[in-house]
DNA sequence: GTTCACACTTAGTATCCGATGG
DNA sequence: CCATCGGATACTAAGTGTGAAC
């Protein structure tokens, strides 16, 4: 409430210096969840922010996401050599940048991708493919092997076996017939400016089925009573029904808005009659929900079957559409269902109706030569237009934030893929002029110009931390979440001495979907001194920077290079920072699974440095007790095949070397041993890379932040195929890196 | 110069589904 | 053969950034 009358007090400006305002007299920053999501440091921030003046008590948590904190115990061990590789590397990089003048990365940058894009097909499909084969062909040949010597009777494997050779020539053949049918746009001429396409056809989106009203034996009740719900407040009924066993339905917020909502569905009769959801009982709404998704997992083969074509059949109507004579995958052809609206954080508008999208609320985009989608039956679209300087094929807007949403391409798409291109070429663009822009800033924190000044120190922290732009939000729509340029005073505290470092700055905020970032950083003095002054004098709930946002910063950092935005400097850290990681912690004569433990450690490195979390699943400690159970299985098993080699060296040397057949054995045995311990590497490597990630999220950066090219290069150098880093859908998305990119790519 | 609308990328989690091992 | 596990995929929220309107 204080917060919205805030918020109202203000109008929506966002603007910065009408902010100031804010709250009094929290403590400083030290929200400390225990979490590393949300829910603690978050509940515990709001409150403050809200009730003004309740200083609140710093949890102080060592919580381990931080690079530095390595306390957690569980972790220790292993969490240092990550610990280690990521300071010492970030310590490396920063150095690196600085004090050398950088090595032609000025003339790398479009020439060699052009040129190598001209090379390279050709005989790189016909490489590919052989490539491919051969290497399917050895595993089988492995597999044929160890079944061979572990189980040398049984019969199943030899009928399994020709049966896997069919399924994998199978397989081959479809990839083939995938790669030739493959569009490989990036070989072709871009279009002009802003032009996406020139011909755009598709069926529409997909509409969730309808409402199924309750069975007759399934009541809700009020107050004890049976009460039969018309339609509309039954569905919503039936929403918070469904979610009764999650978290969400405790939460006052989310109660609150759901009971608003839903008296907003019911009758007249009905909302007067319910009054507090607390007399509602769905409990036999709930039940009922419970049996179904029992019953689906519980599923004949064959209704399963049924289920999946059906399915199947949705994605071939549905999923393609046409672009300009090649057939393209839609990202997300199907209209959201309707549903109670689950924020992220402490999200203010959770638990509201998000209401079902009917096609009169769906704008069509395509061709004006394409035949139209044609609407459900007796519905027509809110519109249809012809645009091809946007790349969506359907938008609506969604009830609970009043934006737009769209229906647009997969990733793999040309539209996607060309655009994730030119997202990297930029980044590399930047790091050829990187240097000037840091010699820029740090010149800028001396600037008389408070405005510049802290663009500096703002710039300062986004470059090294990677901290994101932080646009400023409106109060009361969204959670309460910071990016660099919306901190506030009482998301930092200032050390001039901490852990033995001078000038130390300590973050602690929410950050985007509400994860929070904390980490200690020594700064350079300058930095340091420039915050103390921006902290006088404001209250903790005041901005830290009031001079600026990021519509300035923008501006100021496209005229230092065209593209250039604050998000380019995640892009460029983080790819830089995986190549750098790479270079120092691959062995050439490490075996695969080495190298990609490397690999996954200087992917850890990124997602570190960009703060990519998750919670740690569920199920973690039961997996990794699992695996540490067959790791000492191995062990066991390594040691009994070891006494046994020793028996046999034994024997053959008491009957003398000279009989063969116990050489042989002796021979065997070894290979026993060896692939005992090959085993047992491979699983402790395993095991050591699960304990690192367990609550480090690689996707993200996978994803959205490595330039693929590095990693095919890296795959190529160090000879581990491109399929152990890239899954099936990584591999379509960045399809055009692996087929442009040589060894020698460098980012 | 602000503000808003719009388009598009980035993000974590819920759910699905197929491999794996008992 | 079945249950379990974990990776892949689906889903959609939450960011960034631009340009036109005011």
């Amino acid at each position: 409430m204080g917060r919205e009358k805030d918020a109202k007090g203000e109008g929506k400006t966002k603007h910065k210096a009408t902010k100031l305002k804010r709250l009094s007299d929290n403590e400083s920053a030290g929200a400390g969840g225990d979490t590393i999501r949300n829910s603690g440091a978050k509940s515990a921030k709001s409150t403050e922010r809200t009730h003004n003046g309740k200083s609140h008590k710093k949890v102080k948590a060592p919580k381990t996401e931080t690079p530095e904190s390595a306390s957690s115990p569980s972790k220790s061990v292993k969490q240092e050599p990550m610990d280690d590789d990521f300071t010492a590397k970030k310590g490396l990089k920063r150095k690196r940048i600085k004090d050398e003048p950088m090595e032609g990365p000025s003339h790398s940058s479009s020439t060699p991708t052009s040129k190598k894009r001209n090379k390279q097909h050709g005989q790189e499909d016909e490489s590919d493919g052989e490539a491919q084969k051969k290497k399917s062909k050895k595993r089988t040949d492995k597999t044929v092997k160890k079944e061979e010597g572990e189980h040398p009777v049984s019969k199943k494997p030899k009928r399994t076996k020709e049966e896997i050779e069919e399924a994998k020539q199978l397989k081959i053949k479809k990839k083939e017939e995938e790669e030739q049918s493959r569009w490989r746009w990036w070989e072709e001429k871009k279009y002009e400016d802003g032009v996406k396409w020139r011909f755009l056809e598709h069926n529409g989106p997909y509409f969730p089925p309808d409402y199924q009203p309750l069975p007759d034996n399934v009541h809700f009740y009020y107050d004890g009573k049976k009460v039969k719900l018309s339609l509309a407040a039954e569905e919503v009924a039936l929403f918070f029904a469904q979610m009764l066993d999650h978290e969400y339905t405790t939460k006052k917020v989310f109660r609150e808005n759901y009971f608003k909502d839903w008296r907003k569905e019911m009758t007249h009769e009905e909302r007067s009659l319910i009054k507090n959801l607390d007399k509602c009982d769905f409990g036999e709404i709930h039940a009922m929900h419970k049996a179904k998704v029992e019953a689906r997992k519980n599923m004949t083969k064959e209704e399963k079957l049924a289920v999946k074509e059906a399915n199947q059949k949705i994605v071939d109507e549905y999923g393609f559409c046409l672009l300009d004579h090649h057939k393209e995958r839609i990202g997300n052809f199907k209209i959201e269902p309707p549903g109670l609206f689950r924020g992220r954080g402490e999200h203010p508008k959770q638990g509201m109706l998000k209401k079902r999208i009917q096609p009169e609320d769906v704008i069509i985009n395509c061709s004006k030569e394409a035949s139209i989608p044609v609407p459900p039956a007796g519905h027509h679209w809110k519109e249809v237009r012809h645009d091809n300087t946007v790349t969506w094929l359907a938008s609506w807007t969604e009830n609970i934030q009043g934006s737009i949403k769209y229906i647009m391409l997969n990733a793999n798409s040309k539209l996607k893929g060309e655009k994730d291109w030119e997202k990297y070429e930029v980044a590399r663009k930047l790091k050829s002029c990187v240097d000037d822009i840091r010699n820029q800033y740090h010149q800028d924190l001396k600037s008389k110009q408070m405005g510049t000044r802290q663009r500096a120190v703002a710039l300062y922290f986004i470059d090294k931390l990677a901290l994101r732009a932080g646009n400023e939000k409106e109060e009361g729509e969204t959670a309460d979440t910071v990016g660099c340029c919306s901190l506030r005073v009482e998301h930092i505290t200032l050390h001039e001495q901490l852990d033995g470092s001078e000038c130390v700055v300590e973050f602690d905020f929410l950050g985007k979907d509400s994860i929070r970032y904390y980490n200690k950083v020594p700064v350079i003095r300058k930095v340091f001194k420039n915050l103390k002054l921006f902290m006088e004098n404001k209250q903790p709930g005041d901005d830290l920077f009031d001079r600026l946002n990021t519509n300035m910063l923008n501006k100021h950092l496209s005229s230092l290079m065209p593209g250039l935005t604050a998000k380019v400097f995640r892009t460029y850290n983080a790819s830089i920072t995986l190549q750098q990681q790479l270079k120092e912690l691959t062995n050439k004569s490490d075996n695969v699974a080495e190298k990609l433990l490397s690999y996954n450690r200087a992917n850890r490195a990124v997602a570190i440095l960009c703060n990519h979390q998750r919670a740690p699943p569920k199920t973690f400690d039961q997996s990794m007790a699992n695996l540490q159970a067959k790791i000492d299985a191995r062990k066991e098993h390594l040691a009994l095949a070891k006494t046994e080699l020793k028996q046999a060296k034994k024997e053959a040397k008491a009957k003398g070397s000279s009989d063969p057949k116990l050489q042989t054995l002796v021979e065997r045995k070894k290979a026993a041993v060896k692939r005992c311990e090959e085993q047992l590497l491979k699983m402790e490597v395993q095991a050591t890379d699960r304990e690192e990630n367990k609550q480090i999220a690689l996707g993200t950066s996978k994803l959205n932040y490595l330039d693929p090219r590095i990693s095919v290069a890296w795959s190529k150098n160090v000879e581990v195929p491109v399929e152990k880093i890239y899954n099936k859908s990584q591999r379509d998305k960045f399809a055009w890196a692996i087929d442009m990119t040589e060894a020698d790519f460098e980012f």
